[in-house]
RNA sequence: GGCCGAGUGGCGGAAUUGGCAGACGCGCCGGAUUCAAAAUCCGGUAUUCGCAAGAAUGUGUCGGUUCGAGUCCGACCUCGGCUACCA
């Protein structure tokens, strides 16, 4: 027998490395030790050689479609955070296969964004340069940890072949009616030269380098998401997400029930318009408010008024964000103007403050100080009246109210309505209003329309082109005039639309972007007139929205994916990726789905059926990873220190897969231990010994235990089940051959290396990704005796051992004879039995 | 402020329908091996009291339901994530 001894440094790792053949007589050619430097590229290149993951077609077995969330090809490479989720979905997809599944699990490149062109601005590097770079990288690492990815189907969001469909994609929504332009109030941040999404805006400042973002009005590409609102929000209902996941796309969509009430102004011909969700409460409207940039301003504003309400008015323009949100307390100034209210006519003042906003429902609203927080609060601040209209008990109250009462109740000071709830009164006072021509029901949603424009290089161009009118060559400097209003889909055969060369993509003065920088690419003519492209690109979104779509069909050049094969595979059945795409990525794909699925290109109404989170992993201390924080874990070092089965075997041994986890270097020397004894258990296999009824029993234990944990995706548990098989398997001189294939059949989707290359010493053909699962014998599970704890009065004071299906009056027998000295002289009162479980006497 | 999630040994965590709390791993302690060390192997390791057998306590806090609660109910505390004046 060689010597167990283990290739793991010292964890300060300095010492030299000493071959075992230096130390020992190796057997001739046979590895003696675990090497995963050997035998993890050993196997990489046999998987390639032999093609085995490659997507099989048209088998009549059953399909799953297994997908990460595809990484942005940063140039620091892969983070710990990346194998996470990757080797999750790559244990389900090894143990798929081995279940009998064809399986689809593709990896591809996010690989439009702004690193790479903030990175060609300083260096001049062309993006197109710089990702194939990082692709590169990422991609020896991805293969570097042995995932299973079928790579014949890789993609790349920026090769023409791709663009050329999300192109398409975009021609279908502007067909559709779903894409317009806008000219709209947009988040212009200077330093990035380019207008963000409210999304990408946080705190006022933008999420990736955060600089400051101010709002300008600029013409947008603008998609018509809210036409979808409603479908999107149904259709969670049918997806298996986690909920809170489904909560926050719920609330993102913000949908409310309320109604529209006309309040029409004294002394001028307009009225104002308010959404409500609580019509019942207009008898307690004391005031209104108007946003500051609402239209009627300037009309209801009076003379005297005039000076203060200008003045406030502009100084909410140059607030920024920020400083809207960091201050709280509610301003605003009187404009001099009253407006009627419809149900009583009671006169009541018109309001600007800011803390009405423009952007949602009417831009204005009835205030009812009683029953809302940001009322009570504005109200106490300038004096307003505070009338109570709903009360819990039905009648007013006798105090003054000290805070708002926002729940709801009965109607009081309410006229002809009091007495009614809430509920009831909302219906009839929509009713009523509805008669009367002073309001509608109406529903009003937090979700916006998708600016889809971005003034970068680095990302699709969008396939519109314009008239342009000038009298001369626009190209060599001729004025022109571009009819926005005109917008034109680019021909389908011209797709795809490319980028222009570009010496320098620093953004410019020019709010249409870096590209109209390039005006040979940018004008051209036709039956001899001028046009103009479209100069804004696509935002970074625009790739992820469909990617698991091509790759069902990634070499398809007549369509985005052939018809009979998205049926084939659709929808994605597991999707594993981090819970910042919560909203952003997972809304967006959804609706482009919903709009492919109307224009007949996709067979089903949601994309994505069961979708996974993988926890953040934090630093060793705790503290989110960070270069600053210097605690950031480079995937290389530790592949080249433990083996890349240790390291994926750690971190699904870390915790549970949606928990957040601090990282544990030491913790990978413990998991390197456990392949160790695995493969030293197997030099020790013997063809002729037999497992024991004992290992019998804990094999079928572990294969029962393994296959339940993989299936809920409980990889911790399933990891720790096979640490429990193989210490007793060592404990063994010989170990019986059949009980080492069970663990490699067990282990080879955790550690797929080191799973083939026991495989192979147990004298067995590669690839033992063709060996089906094992199958275990529930009835082989059992013990024949179970040891059951005896309480009396709850406390646990000894055990019997008894036949696995024995009876109450089996177990109470035994019990008295074994604690015969604790039960004398004491009645028992009352039994509690839980075949093969407890035994509880009451005494 | 709102929503979601989580609090269990020195640490990561296990206990999934209420039934022996602490599986598995790390760390630590002791032993074997070694000239010595590393590595490896064996044993121990919740806390308190006790030489020991053993006993008591113990899953964030307080209370409740139950023969029995980490698990269920109520109130609270702490931490994390998301969100933030959405009428």
């Amino acid at each position: 027998m060689a010597p167990r001894c283990s290739a793991i440094g010292s964890r300060a790792s300095k010492a030299v490395h000493r071959s075992p053949r230096s130390r020992q007589h190796a057997m001739a050619g046979a590895m003696t030790r675990y090497e995963p430097a050997t035998i993890e590229p050993k196997w990489q290149a046999f998987w390639d050689k032999d093609d085995t993951f490659r997507t099989p077609e048209e088998t009549g077995r059953p399909k799953t479609y297994i997908l990460d969330m595809f990484p942005y090809p940063s140039g620091s490479g892969l983070h710990v955070g990346h194998p996470e989720g990757y080797t999750a979905t790559d244990i389900m997809a090894r143990y798929r296969r081995a279940t009998g599944y064809d399986v689809l699990h593709p990896m591809g490149w996010d690989a439009f964004g702004l690193p790479a062109e903030q990175h060609a601005i300083l260096t001049g590097t062309h993006p197109r340069d710089t990702t194939s770079e990082n692709i590169a990288t990422f991609k020896r690492q991805l293969k570097m940890l042995g995932f299973s990815y079928d790579w014949a189907r890789e993609i790349d969001t920026t090769s023409p072949d791709y663009v050329k469909w999300t192109q398409w994609i975009f021609l279908k929504l502007f067909e559709r009616g779903l894409a317009y332009q806008s000219e709209i109030p947009v988040n212009w941040c200077p330093a990035l030269g380019t207008v963000l999404a409210n999304e990408e805006v946080i705190n006022g400042l933008s999420e990736r380098g955060g600089y400051p973002v101010e709002r300008v009005p600029l013409r947008q590409w603008v998609l018509k998401i809210t036409a979808y609102a409603d479908r999107l929000l149904a259709d969670l209902e049918a997806v298996e997400w986690p909920n809170s996941t489904r909560i926050m796309q719920q609330e993102w969509i913000g949908r409310s029930e309320g109604a529209e009430v006309k309040f029409d102004v004294v002394d001028h011909d307009a009225s104002i318009e308010v959404f409500t969700t609580r019509p019942d409460t207009l008898f307690g409207a004391t005031f209104m408010v108007l946003a500051p940039e609402h239209p009627l301003v300037e009309q209801v504003t009076t003379d005297e008024r005039r000076l203060a309400v200008e003045s406030y008015v502009e100084q909410a323009k140059n607030k920024s964000e920020r400083d809207r949100q960091a201050n709280k307390e509610k301003t605003g100034v009187f404009t001099g103007g009253l407006a009627i209210n419809p149900v009583n006519g009671a006169e009541v003042p018109i309001y600007i403050a800011d803390y009405v906003l423009w952007g949602y429902g009417t831009g204005a609203i009835m205030a009812v100080p009683a029953h809302d927080e940001r009322d009570f609060e504005f109200a106490t601040a300038h004096g307003i009246p505070i009338v109570e209209v709903v009360s819990k008990t039905g009648t007013p109250s006798e105090v003054p109210m000290k805070g708002a009462m926002v729940e709801q109740g009965v109607a009081v000071n309410s006229g002809k309505y009091d007495g009614l709830k809430t509920r009831e009164f909302k219906k009839r006072v929509t009713a009523d209003l509805e008669a009367a021509g002073h309001g509608t029901a109406r529903v009003e949603y937090k979700l916006r329309d998708w600016n889809f424009s971005r003034q970068r290089y680095w990302g699709e161009p969008i396939p519109i082109y314009f008239p342009v009118e000038t009298d001369g060559d626009p190209r060599a400097g001729a004025d022109f005039r571009i009819r926005y209003d005109e917008p034109m889909a680019v021909d389908e055969a011209e797709l795809p639309l490319r980028l222009p060369e570009l010496d320098d993509y620093k953004p410019g003065e020019d709010p249409a972007g870096v590209l109209a920088r390039a005006r040979d690419w940018r004008f051209f003519q036709k039956g001899g007139a001028w046009f103009a492209r479209e100069t804004n690109t696509m935002p970074q979104w625009a790739g992820s929205c469909w990617y698991y779509l091509r790759f069902i069909d990634p070499r398809n050049s007549k369509a985005l994916c052939s018809p009979e094969l998205a049926k084939a595979w659709l929808p994605v059945d597991l999707y594993v990726g981090g819970a910042e795409h919560a909203v952003l990525h997972l809304l967006y794909a959804r609706f482009w789905h919903k709009v492919l699925y109307d224009a007949g290109v996709v067979p089903t109404k949601e994309p994505f059926k069961k979708l996974v989170h993988q926890g953040m992993i934090l630093g060793e201390g705790g503290q989110k990873m960070s270069k600053s924080r210097g605690n950031v874990v480079n995937p290389d070092d530790i592949v080249r220190e433990f083996g890349a089965d240790s390291m994926r075997i750690y971190e699904m041994f870390m915790g549970p897969l949606e928990a957040t986890k601090p990282w544990s270097t030491s913790s990978i020397a413990g998991v390197r231990r456990f392949l160790d004894r695995v493969f030293n258990a197997t030099l020790r296999a013997d063809e002729d010994a037999k497992p024991d009824a004992g290992l019998t029993r804990l094999l079928h234990r572990t294969i029962r235990k393994v296959t339940e944990d993989i299936e809920g995706m409980r990889f911790n548990t399933a990891i720790s089940a096979m640490m429990v098989l193989s210490n007793e398997l060592l404990k063994l001189d010989k170990v019986p051959t059949e009980a080492l294939d069970v663990l490699a059949k067990l282990l080879h989707p955790f550690a797929p290396h080191l799973g083939e290359e026991i495989w192979e010493m147990l004298g067995h053909h590669p690839s033992i990704q063709n060996e089906p699962w094992p199958a275990y014998d529930p009835a082989l599970c059992e013990e024949d005796e179970v040891e059951v704890p005896v309480q009396i009065n709850g406390k646990v004071r000894g055990r019997i051992t008894l036949p696995k299906d024995a009876t109450e009056d089996q177990a109470l027998a035994a019990a008295r004879q074994a604690l015969a000295s604790q039960l004398e002289g004491k009645t028992l009162r009352k039994t509690i039995w839980v075949p093969g479980k407890i035994l509880n006497l009451i005494v």
